[in-house]
RNA sequence: GCGGGUGUGGCGGAAUUGGCAGACGCGCUAGAUUUAGGAUCUAGUGUCUUCGGACGUGGGGGUUCAAGUCCCUCCACCCGCACCA
């Protein structure tokens, strides 16, 4: 009788649906565990072979957890706002929620079929009213601290279109959709204040069992650094501009000052002469999107102002340009241009032909700019000085002067988190006829998104809310004052920010979580996903953590301790699977022909979790190969248990059965699947061999594999007389003292080659190891003629003769 | 350009503190079994070889009794950021 998946992952299935199996139990006393995935955007094309790869590593993960005694929360949700619906419902006319839920419902379908150990109890959607009221909850809190402002800030509109596109949508400077162009184009928007949290989201990383990758890259993303604010003085004008420098050292050599060509003090200070030029510049700049201002980065441009600036350490006057190489969106919008010592002002300055003062000697400025350390020259009182003192040197006499000081800035720009969008949370604001904005009050949330027929954009860059009067439209029934409800909706990213916390609490109408019970979970233990969420979902939801923290909503001050991020799947080509390849695979298809347990098995052992792996179909049919042979291995033709099964202990198996379990408790622990599964591998052809099966290595091994194949397990367990399910047995342990043998095999290099083996006792001391290894016969012949100068011993492990 | 990473058989990949390179799987070869098999079991499988051995972890150099592992240098590829003052 062969292993029939197709019957046996049914059956197992419908017995964990029906004895709730995974259920995570909160008044538990056993030690904690919360092992998270990044919960799916259900989208139509259904689950990808991508996705169970990292689900099956929190699976195995957390069923390994369960073994050893732990309370296990495993749960899953979905991520359900997103932007194909809202397409979709404007393509068809359809409603993006029943779109969502259908695809909600395949998706739950496919990973059940795949023998999650999930509590399905606990499943949430943030496309639910009950869900998002705490999205909005959390969001007016933000607000009520002062962390949510409206803003004026350049947004991608698609004048085509008649609407303004997320930068996912936007590709090459095109609308993704009918390739139509996209301008930047300044808009009234919401802003979350995350720059307030830039240094704790900073500092905080380093307590983080994450990849030093992820890490840095959010690092790099923060983008801290050190200088000074400098305040300049214009000539002929009473107003004042500050510049941020991270070189304050090279003041003296400050030749020109460049503003963004946004920056609010333009108008004022430009001359009747230049204003045509500069208007001309400006009107250039604002039409042209991302992309085409990056691609132009090898070519300077600009226009001078007429207005000149004084340096506030020598009283020179130097003139002011605009130019879009400074960005209004980082530091003042201004900068102090050193073109003897910065590569890009070097470069303006040649083209534009303007002054180059050397301040720092060490480099040729006829050639090129010099951004290295070294002694201070044409400086007044820094002359002489290295880069470090001079820095000092010169924030002191700035401060003390009043013309500045040290500052710290960050690259890191606050959250842009409205969309004008109808499929998302409505941002919970009233905007009344007086001027003044509120938030929806609390006991009025959630604050619905109401149902529309159909849904198109609005033309004028609002969503399609703003085709909605009664909705929109409030009057407030004491002082019947009218007002205009926010029509932008939250970004995706909101309702992922925080639904960790709510899968410890689901069902709560009264808070977010019960306190007690995010003291019982959190921090979560292990989080795996994908790596395109390194920056923006994990620095989002580190943000809101530490906030609701501040408040006093949650106990930890980060959310994820241990971050792992699964490499991706690609297709038999080495390239990334996609529907115009023709390359994608899908997990129904495998599901059908060689089972759930097969494509757990084979994507684990596929290679490192991390690791960037090809598909293969007979890597696939190899995994399957080995779940038959452990089948066969147990159990007859007949279905009987096999013979070789005997309830006598045996020694011949023992060794490599420690090794087994400890290998695989190890590399379990440790997400190194792959090898983990190797040595299930190694134990089972081991099983081949020998001729009797002592029970209990049996069925701890069915154990240890039980993770990874927990339909087989399940199977096998109950044909080894057993009742109920493996999923909370207690996981095997092993002996140490049965990994050691009595004898070793010793390795005898000569010059660092292995020339001989030998056989000599675990015990044998350094002396008599040497000894044995000399008087070997074929050590003896290769050492003829030569002069032994050396002898290396390592005991347990080899002997290396030097001779020549 | 900056930051991070990777490079090992025909292929995916293993290799504590430097200590037998190539575990395990795929593929391939042979044998057994079978009416037959693209099934199963067993064995073999880095390259070259005069069968002694020699060579071998992207290239070159170094440290060491000993290097895939440590150091220097070069190359290739991947990921992230990209005028961040």
């Amino acid at each position: 009788m062969s292993f029939d998946h197709q019957q046996v992952e049914k059956k197992w299935q419908t017995y964990w649906h029906k004895e709730k199996t995974f259920k995570a139990n909160t008044d538990s006393e056993k030690e904690k565990v919360y092992a998270l995935d990044m919960f799916p955007y259900p989208s139509g094309a259904g689950l990808h072979v991508g996705h169970p790869e990292g689900y099956t590593a929190t699976d195995i993960f957390s069923r390994m957890k369960r073994m050893q005694g732990y309370e296990v929360l495993h749960p899953m949700g979905w991520d359900a706002f997103g932007l194909p619906a809202e397409q979709y419902a404007i393509d068809t006319g359809n409603s993006p929620e029943a779109f969502t839920e259908t695809n909600i419902a395949t998706f739950k379908r496919q990973i059940q079929e795949l023998g999650f150990s999930y509590d399905w109890d606990r499943e949430i959607s943030t496309m639910d009213p009950n869900y998002y009221k705490w999205t909005q909850w959390i969001f007016t809190k933000l607000y009520e601290h002062g962390l949510a402002y409206m803003d004026e800030v350049a947004v991608n509109w698609c004048p085509a279109l008649g609407t303004v596109l997320a930068n996912e949508e936007v590709i090459d400077g095109k609308s993704e959709r009918g390739g139509h162009p996209v301008v930047r184009k300044p808009m009234k928007q919401w802003m979350l204040k995350i720059t307030a949290y830039a240094d704790r989201l900073l500092k905080d990383l380093e307590e983080l069992d994450w990849p030093e990758s992820i890490k840095d890259m959010q690092r790099n993303w923060i983008g801290r650094s050190e200088g000074a604010e400098v305040t300049f003085g214009m000539d002929g004008h009473d107003e004042e501009f500050t510049v941020f420098t991270t070189r304050p050292d090279t003041l003296f050599g400050a030749t020109y000052a460049v503003f963004s060509p946004e920056h609010p003090l333009v108008e004022q200070i430009t001359t009747e002469a230049q204003k045509r030029a500069v208007e001309a510049y400006q009107h250039e700049v604002a039409t042209k999107s991302e992309l085409e201002r990056t691609d132009l980065a090898k070519n300077k441009t600009g226009v001078f102002t007429g207005a000149y600036a004084i340096n506030p350490v020598n009283q020179q006057k130097i003139p002011i340009w605009i130019a879009d190489y400074v960005l209004m969106s980082y530091g003042s919008g201004a900068i102090m241009a050193v073109p003897a010592h910065d590569e890009r002002d070097y470069e303006f300055a040649v083209k534009f032909d303007l002054p180059i003062v050397e301040v720092v000697a060490g480099g040729d400025i006829s050639k090129e700019a010099y951004t290295g350390e070294g002694e201070h020259v044409n400086s007044e009182f820094l002359n002489g000085l290295g880069t470090a003192e001079a820095i000092s040197g010169m924030i002191d006499r700035l401060e003390r002067e009043s013309k500045g000081e040290k500052k710290v800035t960050y690259r890191l720009r606050d959250w842009l988190f409205a969309r004008q969008r109808y499929w998302g949370e409505p941002i919970p604001i009233i905007h009344w006829e007086d001027g003044n904005t509120t938030t929806v009050p609390e006991e009025e949330l959630p604050l619905e998104l109401p149902e529309m027929t159909e849904i198109k954009p609005s033309g004028t860059g609002e969503s399609p809310l703003a085709n909605n009067p009664d909705w929109v439209n409030v009057t407030d029934p004491e002082t019947g004052m009218k007002g205009r409800r926010e029509t932008s909706t939250m970004p995706q990213w909101a309702g992922s920010c925080w639904y960790f916390l709510r899968f410890v609490d689901p069902d709560n109408t009264e808070q977010l979580a019960d306190p007690e019970l995010l003291k019982k979970w959190l921090p979560v233990d292990i989080y795996i996903g994908g790596a395109e969420h390194a920056v923006l979902h994990l620095l989002y939801a580190r943000f809101w953590h530490k906030f609701l923290y501040d408040i006093g909503v949650v106990p930890t001050k980060e959310p994820f301790m241990k971050l792992f991020n699964q490499g991706m799947i690609l297709g038999e080509g080495n390239e990334k699977m996609s529907k115009s390849k023709g390359n994608v695979v899908n997990p129904d298809d495998i599901i059908a022909s060689h089972g759930a347990d097969t494509l757990r098995l084979y994507e684990m052992f596929m290679g490192p979790l991390d690791a960037a792996v090809a598909w293969s179909t007979n890597g696939l049919d190899g995994a399957r190969r080995f779940l038959d042979r452990v089948w066969r291995l147990i159990v007859t033709e007949d279905g009987e248990l096999s013979g070789k099964i005997t309830e006598v202990e045996n020694a011949s198996l023992e060794k490599v059965y420690h090794e087994t379990v400890k290998k695989v408790t190890e590399d379990f622990e440790n997400l190194h699947f792959n090898t983990g599964i190797s040595q299930l591998m190694v134990f089972i052809n081991e099983g081949y061999k020998a001729e009797q099966l002592p029970k209990s290595y049996v069925e701890g091994f069915v154990k240890l594999l039980s993770p990874v194949a927990p339909h087989l397990a399940e199977e096998l367990w109950e044909r080894l007389g057993h009742q109920g399910t493996i999923s909370y047995e207690p996981w095997p342990g092993y002996d140490e003292t049965k990994l050691v043998e009595d004898e070793v095999e010793i390795v005898v290099q000569i010059m660092g080659k292995v020339r001989a083996k030998l056989q000599v006792p675990a015990d044998i001391t350094k002396d008599e190891l040497e000894k044995e290894a000399l008087e070997h016969e074929k050590v003896q012949s290769q050492l003829e003629g030569k002069t032994v100068r050396k002898v290396i011993v390592v005991p347990g492990k080899l002997v290396n003769i030097v001779a020549n």
